[in-house]
DNA sequence: CAGTGGTCTAGACCACACT
DNA sequence: GTGTGGTCTAGACCACTGC
């Protein structure tokens, strides 16, 4: 049972450009069937045909749906898996990825205290500083992908760890993205920053690059971290992206590495 | 065609203690046959029975010599693979992952210049300034797991990108496995320390932990960075682990970060 | 018990590299 | 052409979850 490039058409097939098709490229631009039905469901999760913490139809399902073994659908699923979008569970499904959940609550802070384990000093005190909406600046505008001047939504808050203030944190939204976001609703909301971007705006936050620097406490945010003027702080900058590799959050924080590190494991 | 959890007996098998034996937990240790499979070819790797860059036997060849299929086979070299630890290519074959490789060449090293692509500042220049035997303190052989006291080699040495002096790295090394690395060998050998580690002392560095601190340059480290005292300086510390998860390298790091940044990506 | 993901097999064919 | 890894299929059975 042969079968060419490209998948067959499929009723609830959104994009329906996949395949051999796309572009100029001399390549022929193969592309195994699994990586088609990878993308297809990436589909699905972009236009939110299931949401964070649902289960996705049953392998045999998809396959049915796509018309090809389950060993394919499988294959465009353990690569979903891998990249964290989906995570599977032994006799129950498989479920879209969500920051909401107990056991990756902080899947992207990678700072932890020196001793103990992360998240034993109990939960982060947040105080919010500043919400409000400004005019995009020209390298947060290139951040986003933004127009300059385009409008955003400027954060600025304290994590505090036992009582002691740890993390200060200027994030940009795009304003457009997160209309009525508010001072109070973030500092009301209980769990990750990125579980309220979830169910309260729809925007999941899928990858992240951070860029890390030394630099010396300045500008008033020595005061605010309660450290002397000119101390050490690992400034990190962090652009996150949506599923569809979209920028959607630029943010520069200050973290005090007196108490804490920045953990990273290479291989 | 059933089969029990431990897999069949092997001429060239090493461990042999694989399968459902091992300890005495309440749960049967359920381990699949790719796992198993997985350990053997570790167990290979380790002591040496294909050497770094080196081919290892085809997937056919290894069904065989394990009696399991090619697909069993495959699983246990994707994760493998997954993890770094062999390359697999098309038409080529698998091949043992080596620290000489030039494409991975600076697999470990995370600061990039802020503009332009990582290595495109040149080979960096690498001054050692010290290289010596000396006695283990306390942390170092904590970090080693070795005794307090033991005999540790401990090395210092400046990297330089285009003419600026960039990395001070202070380097452990368990002497009992380095036997005979001096200063000339280092500044002479062209290509990463982790391949001359390979190539000299058949020591394969796999994986690393790293903890990133913000501190101010001192104790003599402003002068070889050529920076003004109490300049902010990145302290990576960082723990490499070979093959078997032992600690091979303890390294503290200190990066200027005005035309560097340590570069990470979340997922 | 049925339904889910997880493992294992056997066989076919495709894409790529070398000769 | 031959040999390698890569894809795809179909079917069987195992392990876990929840009814």
């Amino acid at each position: 049972m042969r079968r060419p490039l490209s998948i067959h058409s499929e009723t609830s097939s959104v994009g329906g450009g996949m395949g051999a098709t796309e572009g100029l490229a001399q390549t022929p631009a193969f592309s195994p069937l699994y990586q088609q039905i990878k993308g297809l469901i990436l589909q699905s999760l972009r236009v939110g045909e299931w949401k964070p913490g649902e289960a996705i139809p049953s392998e045999m399902e998809l396959a049915v749906r796509f018309r090809v073994s389950q060993g394919t659908v499988r294959k465009a699923i353990d690569e979903l898996a891998a990249e964290n979008l989906v995570v599977r569970r032994q006799g129950k499904g498989t479920f879209v990825a969500t920051h909401s959940e107990q056991h990756v609550q902080f899947r992207f802070l990678k700072l932890v205290p020196d001793s103990g384990t992360p998240g034993s000093e109990g939960p982060a005190q947040r105080d919010i500083i500043e919400c409000r909406r400004a005019r995009a600046s020209s390298d947060v505008a290139r951040a986003l992908a933004l127009r300059s001047g385009d409008t955003v939504l400027q954060i600025r808050r304290v994590l505090s760890f036992g009582g002691t203030p740890t993390i200060l944190e200027d994030i940009w939204l795009p304003a457009a993205s997160f209309k009525g976001l508010t001072a109070e609703r973030l500092a009301n909301f209980q769990g990750p920053t990125y579980a309220l971007f979830e169910t309260e705006f729809n925007v999941r936050m899928v990858r992240a690059e951070e860029k890390l620097r030394a630099e010396p406490a300045g500008e008033g945010r020595e005061k605010l971290l309660k450290v002397e003027h000119g101390t050490p702080l690992l400034s990190v900058e962090r652009i996150a992206y949506t599923y569809k590799d979209v920028p959607m959050e630029l943010r520069r924080g200050y973290y005090r590495t007196d108490t804490h590190h920045y953990h990273n494991t290479l291989s």
